[in-house]
DNA sequence: ACAAAAGTGTTTTCCATACACCCATGC
DNA sequence: GCATGGGTGTATGGAAAACACTTTTGT
């Protein structure tokens, strides 16, 4: 049991940034400026420091290296195969983070490492074992935003019902019928509408609505139960 | 990045072991030989070796202090609070295990700790975090037993359809209807009635069922849904 | 015969799905 | 006036839920 006898793995976190631009979800990934895989893409992430929790190493890498802060975060998994770095044994606790891409530009990252928004199905090959790890991601968040709602994170304060459904059948993977996903929204009294219109189209504006995190978690004590 | 100029946290792996005994839901807790929290009650668990994988120190340390080995084991969630041990920085990868208790003894741990069973409903107070843990890994159980047919790893090989609704109604909470729970698991090709009968008994003998997971499997690639 | 659990169908309710047309706006 | 997406209600089918009595066995 005594700690100190033996070798130790080192601890990384690695973060899965999932950011909606138009129609793509798409996932922020950072050029590597060192071998090993230097100037291949991989997830932003580092190591963890000895006087931080894991949650704080999560959000410490995201904001250094994409200028993310006070964002979704949330623990995904953690990968401890002994061959994922080729360089030593390294153990990552991978996170996921759902941000909203309107206003974010696709800053480059804070040490002079290259970042860019790459969409789900075009991705590029990626460093370690990050294409499992964003395989994982991507399962959690259409497993997850079925039953709870952090769809929203992914979306401006304010948004149309037709961008949330888009949001939904792409996370998902399917279409939508928008007068059933209306009607179920509408029973949902934490989606509220805040009067102002949409602007800037080409066509009829849509009315904009937010989310009211207090009104939900009143629900959800209640026992209400978020479905799709 | 440069790994070795930092100080590492130690890694740990523990297990919540979850077995089924007559009515109640139990869990293997181990006494601690030695501080911090000596004579406390814990989950079994240890260090995570160099050369190991985390799936593998899990089970390494289950076999080692508990006995069980080729059962059902899966990552939980991973605990990196600062303060987590007293000693010194531990960040633990939880795992959660599912046994049939029956024929199992409550074998007393290989390294001479003492090991037993607790209802999840009698625990006495444990060392660390490891209550958190284990209120993360019955959560976790909860949610994934209605949508994955784990719950048959909690049951001998062979048994009745009111031993399973038993056991479906101690892990959700809740009280299920005989009639309706029997049609869903007649139209699940993959519960089949192996011909035999309990015995035993005092009262009439119920047909003896097992768990097909070749059947499962097939299902599974066509598309079918587990639930409830 | 009685206690104790096994086994068995039908009805009702409710939710998910399918489906088509008019409205507002910018060009 | 036309192209573009916004917005709205109803009918149908199928799954979930509610519900009570007979059978078998041991004592």
């Amino acid at each position: 049991m005594a700690t100190y006898k033996y070798e130790r793995p080192a601890l990384a976190v690695d973060c899965v940034v999932f950011g909606r631009d138009e129609k793509a979800l798409k996932v922020l990934l950072i050029k590597r400026g060192l071998p090993p895989f230097k100037d291949m893409w991989a997830l932003p992430g580092g190591f963890v420091r000895i006087d931080e929790s894991l949650d704080a190493a999560a959000r410490r890498e995201l904001k250094e290296e994409t200028g993310f802060a006070d964002v979704f975060l949330e623990q995904l998994y953690t990968f401890g195969a002994v061959d994922r770095d080729p360089r030593e044994r390294v153990v990552s606790v991978a996170y996921y983070a759902l941000v909203n891409l309107q206003g974010h530009q696709p800053k480059a990252a804070s040490d002079a490492a290259e970042a860019d928004w790459f969409a789900l199905d075009a991705l590029p090959k990626l460093a370690f074992d990050h294409k499992e790890i964003l395989r994982v991601a991507r399962e959690r968040l259409r497993a997850k935003v079925r039953y709870q709602p952090i769809g929203f994170e992914l979306l401006p304060e304010k948004f149309s019902l037709s961008a949330l459904q888009r949001l939904y059948e792409t996370v998902l993977d399917t279409s939508l019928d928008k007068r059933n996903f209306r009607k179920k929204l509408g029973e949902m009294d934490f989606v509220v509408a805040t009067g102002e219109l949409e602007s800037g189209v080409t066509h009829r504006r849509a009315q904009l609505f937010r989310f009211d995190e207090k009104k939900y978690q009143a629900l959800m004590k209640r026992g209400f139960n978020f479905e799709l």
